[in-house]
DNA sequence: CATGAATGAGAATTCATTCAT
DNA sequence: AATGAATGAATTCTCATTCAT
């Protein structure tokens, strides 16, 4: 999830939506087809196979050496495509890089909808280490796309508010998820205080798992029980 | 403190030293004066006032725009001397930037030896939450480096490193300073599990800062209670 | 009417036909439909109405954003036809133009026979003017591919000769149309000076149809009377 | 002076001021230096030298090859500077253009006050005469530009803008010098009628300076003699 | 010390045109 | 007859860095 966003922002926000603030709901792009260029034509199954190409190029390349470095002639290069034609479907390498990212977000906005309902019992420590397992799997699957989201600096203003949507929907289903049994029970929970407290520990995650995913090598399951862990105690200790 | 290293890393680096892994130690260069070429000159009052100039400018430069989108140029015509000057100081934009950041992760490093031994009690929870704010305040003082730090891709091998140390010296103290007390006590402490937390709510320290000093307006004081609360749990009650 | 020919011209040209010299006799191509690659094959109901659409559709655009702005690309998709297909009826887009042009410069040139034996009085006068509004509306309904025309540097210089035949020829009636009833009256009439003068005031006609048509608004009725009067004052009182 | 428009022109103006409309006036930028990206620096002598290099490199190129032909690195080469070099001094080859425009324009917009009062005799128009064979002069002087600029579809809006300017200057200077005369003798002027002769007469006087200095070979002195007896005749004897 | 000048290797993008289906 | 796809040469402009004065 996308965090970072250095060098001065130009429009600043603020404000905790529900406190935290979700910004309008944009349109979930399906992620298919290409970019801009694309969007009006019709691609016949040789275009569509090019685009192909040319999201596993660039996916690749943003693998290997990030996003800066990467120029528009090495994924044409690796897709074995002209210059030429990537500006047929594509503006731009943010363009591209755009189109990767939507099907990341998309997975982990549907992290969302998982997240359980954890009740102060075994059981429900054992839903959220499954909850913070799939977090993990997830981060890792898209791994090369949300590392570069999650520098702000470098994609644009546009691209970093698709991102922070996204963590604000998690930090949103984590409060629910994390309050909704002590609320039945009557525990009183502090409005506000949770939602800060999700938010932490949605950031917790994240850099974890951008540790992860980078050269540091951390034990990845005891690093899920320890954040199993404090996400519980967090919420029923504190 | 430093994260994120987009785009695969160059050379991989593995390990938890004393689990964590803290590299091997790096000269630690004192933040004075200029960078690489200024090295070897003693500077009069001129010199040093010239230099002096140059980091505010970079500083400015870097603080609104981040690292990237700032050219030497910008940094030359805010500081009003000449293109061929900077050169004499600084071997290029990054050898600026480092001179900046050094200073900072002095004072980040500083932290480190501020950490409390936090007992089981509102003392110690007090005690910590002065620490956390005492972080707060070092990060805002040097959040425009830090928040470039922290992009790993943007920066060098090198740089990056430099701030890995300081997050893993951070990471320890923290370890120490929560179970000090316990272990006195002659609790219990798994070894390896203390450093994970740690590190997980180091970085959680971390991205809370940093979502601070971006657009995302977040109420700070609540949000220090917050980071108090759940790393006083996430070691007592966990 | 063409003039200009900014960029000093490959060819030059020199003399004056008649005194003013009108180039060899072009074969005056009948702006049937389309340009070179159309014109070796016989074209069926749909092939002619495609081409309808793309001469539509060019003289559309060139009309709104001038010749050079317009790309293949822009009168393709207005056309609502494939790029490959516009190469089938035209070579590039200089040939759509000059498909375009020769229905302009055939009836620019039909002004040729209409021109006038202007006489020294009213009634010469009246006809004369009755001439010069013609020539506007001429001018009028092939405004935008005249005034690329008298581009120069814009089109080919063999677009450019075709323009400039025209040219002469007008000039040609005009002296004609404007001695006749003199010579008839046995007056002197200075050879060369009358032809040079004719292409001075036709020079001005054309100069003037063009602001008409771009965006100073003149009053077209009394700028066609100032014309008018100049001509009969030109050539009657000089 | 600069006529043309082709491309249907993004804002009509309209008007006649004082009829003819002469816009709001434009600084008289002295053509001195370069283009924008100079003017914020001082030029030493050698900077001077380059600027003056490119000018040149740049007249030349644009009087062999029009304004659309050539290519900065055209320029560059004649010049024999570097490609980064010219855009330390200009910021492309529009601006190039309007650097060495302006010093046409001021040319141009002398001959202004020069024209003489134009008495309805032999001294009237010897005198006018004289001015006619000025204006020819100086469209000589700076044909290659003032070529460019009557092709407006090449230059942008607001060097096209400027010259209209100069066009309207001039169209006034001739509306009074030939008025003059006539209205201190009390015969009577129609008001508006004057000023539209005066644009069109303009009109004239620029196009066959046009065809002057591009490949039609016309005889100047004989052309200038009927230009001043047109414009003589038309003025009084309309 | 400091400066203005010059450099030149990139990188991005456009667009006319050809081709296979 | 028509189409979508692909091409790649051409051009513009940027910016870190070096140099002569």
């Amino acid at each position: 999830m996308p965090e970072g966003n250095a060098g001065k922002p130009p429009n600043p926000r603020s404000g905790v939506p529900s406190s935290l603030r979700a910004d309008a709901a944009r349109s979930g792009r399906p992620s298919l087809g290409g970019g801009a260029p694309a969007q009006d034509r019709e691609l016949r199954a040789q275009g569509r196979q090019t685009v192909q190409k040319l999201l596993d190029a660039g996916l690749a390349e943003f693998d290997e050496r990030g996003f800066q470095a990467v120029r528009v002639d090495d994924v044409v290069r690796r897709a074995k495509i002209s210059h030429g034609t990537f500006y047929l479907y594509f503006s731009n390498k943010e363009d591209l890089f755009k189109a990767l990212l939507s099907d990341a977000l998309v997975d982990m906005a549907a992290l969302t909808d998982e997240f359980p309902v954890v009740t102060r019992n075994e059981a429900g420590q054992a839903a959220l280490r499954r909850w913070v397992n799939a977090f993990c799997d997830t981060y890792a699957a898209h791994a090369s796309v949300i590392r570069i989201l999650s520098q702000a600096e470098i994609v644009g203003e546009e691209v970093w508010g698709d991102g922070l949507q996204v963590m604000f929907k998690l930090s949103e289903a984590i409060t629910q998820g994390m309050t909704a049994a002590a609320d039945a029970a009557g525990h009183e929970t502090p409005a506000g205080h949770a939602e800060l407290t999700a938010l932490a520990l949605l950031m917790m995650i994240e850099r974890i798992n951008y540790l992860l995913t980078v050269e540091v090598r951390l034990p990845r399951g005891e690093m899920v029980d320890r954040l199993t862990a404090i996400i519980f105690a967090a919420f029923h200790y504190s």
